[in-house]
DNA sequence: CTATAGGGATAGGGTTTT
DNA sequence: TAAAACCCTATCCCTATA
């Protein structure tokens, strides 16, 4: 029960900054965080919040909506494998209830407008291997 | 993975690239970017890399090889010691030689002349209420 | 115009709390 | 266990300067 010091008491995230990221990424795509921060439409809204928060969130709220959890299973699958012994965990969803109660966060349409960030294509644009661990 | 917005998922530095910068920096010196690019010897290590890449990376090895583990030190100092040890090894695997590295990141050798780093990497963490300027 | 130095932003892994 | 919020930092981008 050792509660930090000070400093972080966790901010969770409102549904009006929720909408407003959304609001954000459509308008000036995603990636463009500190643009997004700066943007007077959203920073009143967003104003406690970093780039870093804005990119964490954005991820979040993505995982959510790209299936379940890609990230976690993947990496977990890769873990070291111990044998372990089973039959002690049976996930059943129960009692996941999403209500929408004023603000559909709708995780739907997460896709990108395709900013046009292109570089004046004097590097290298091709990656042979992307792999990385 | 996701779709990325301009085609550059990361390119990770491998331990080859990193010898060949040092290599390189040995040979031409630090600053020497784009000599070190065009330089046979190392420009089929680097061919992916640009100058500003390799300046990049010079200085984020500059600071490691000063004190700033702070991730593990940190954590290594406050790290809490579970009542019950848990298995870190897998007996499971043989023959399975464990290669570390074949070349000893030396950072030794880093003759930077005192590069004092300090980001004011302070983000406001105020509570829910703080006044905008 | 080209190259380097430096500041700053982003991406992604990791950690802590719920 | 998983999920949400937050941290850490390698990599990448932008701009000033020589």
């Amino acid at each position: 029960l050792s509660a930090t010091p000070d400093g972080a008491p966790k901010q969770k995230w409102t549904p009006e900054e929720e909408a407003a990221l959304k609001a954000g990424v459509v308008k000036h795509g995603a990636g463009k965080w500190r643009t997004i921060l700066k943007d007077p439409e959203f920073s009143g809204v967003l104003f406690l919040r970093s780039n870093v928060d804005l990119k964490d969130k954005w991820r979040n709220m993505s995982v959510m909506a790209n299936g379940w959890g890609s990230r976690e299973k993947a990496r977990l699958a890769l873990r070291k494998v111990p044998s372990a012994p089973k039959a002690e965990e049976n996930p059943l969803s129960l009692g996941t209830a999403v209500q929408s109660d004023d603000e559909t966060v709708d995780t739907k349409a997460l896709a990108l407008p395709s900013n046009p960030v292109q570089i004046t294509g004097s590097k290298r644009s091709f990656s042979r291997y992307t792999s990385y661990p």
